[in-house]
DNA sequence: CTTACAGTTGATCAATTGCTCACATGTAAA
DNA sequence: TTTACATGTGAGCAATTGATCAACTGTAAG
């Protein structure tokens, strides 16, 4: 017996629990990870960082990406379920922005890191 | 003819040339993508927290994850091929931190803005 | 040497993901 | 009203991903 005994209580128990008091409930850390989810697709992160620079519509990001507008439409879609992205319409366009300058932190931050 | 011209030229040309100017080249894409890769699994998001607060070994992370040890290992090496931790060997263990003071800020930020 | 065990690794498989395609919606010019 | 066009959406498909399983490695106690 005694077997997986590690995997189990982990080597070191009072380290661990302090960890463990620390640790974000689950559903925090998911809507952590949904966050970092949407910033973690090259195409999501260039639609971010040119929406951090300039308000722009579908048209604009599908000729930034080259891509489709559909494309484009689908991954707006998830950014706006998350709240990176909020929109307004103008006749037959939809202007997109960031909604919350947060997301222009994490993506500043994370380029800083990125380029070492 | 004319057609898709939106899709080639975009809406606003002047915005889309002052981002195209700013805009990170594909390499520094990739790389802040793989950052926000790593931070968008909830396993690794988990191991990462822990690892802002506390020197740990493989099994303290099954543990703590109730995962197996493989899974762990499996996430660690990816965390280790992209810079975000690093370890050393004593005897028969492996401990683990994290690699940079950037991923605990990046980290922070991510559950400030995940917790609203 | 033998055994135990922390850790690593490659194969495999189900689930997720990002795009395309085809079609629907809504607005405004002709 | 007809037409053009910016945008949104559901289905489908190939590629990626995260866990398990079954090995294997290396170290240290017996």
């Amino acid at each position: 017996m005694a077997h997986d005994l590690c995997e189990v209580h982990g080597l070191h128990p009072e380290a661990l629990e302090r960890v463990q008091g620390e640790m974000p409930d689950g559903q925090t850390m998911l809507r952590l990870c949904d966050i970092f989810k949407a910033l973690a697709d090259p195409t999501r992160a260039r639609i971010l960082f040119a929406l951090s620079r300039e308000e722009l519509c579908v048209c604009d990001l599908a000729s930034l990406t080259g891509l489709s507008s559909s494309a484009i439409s689908h991954q707006l879609r998830l950014l706006r379920a998350n709240r990176l992205v909020r929109f307004r319409r103008e006749a037959k366009m939809a202007f997109y922005s960031l909604d919350d300058e947060h997301v222009r932190l994490l993506l500043d931050q994370g380029l800083c890191h990125a380029r070492e």
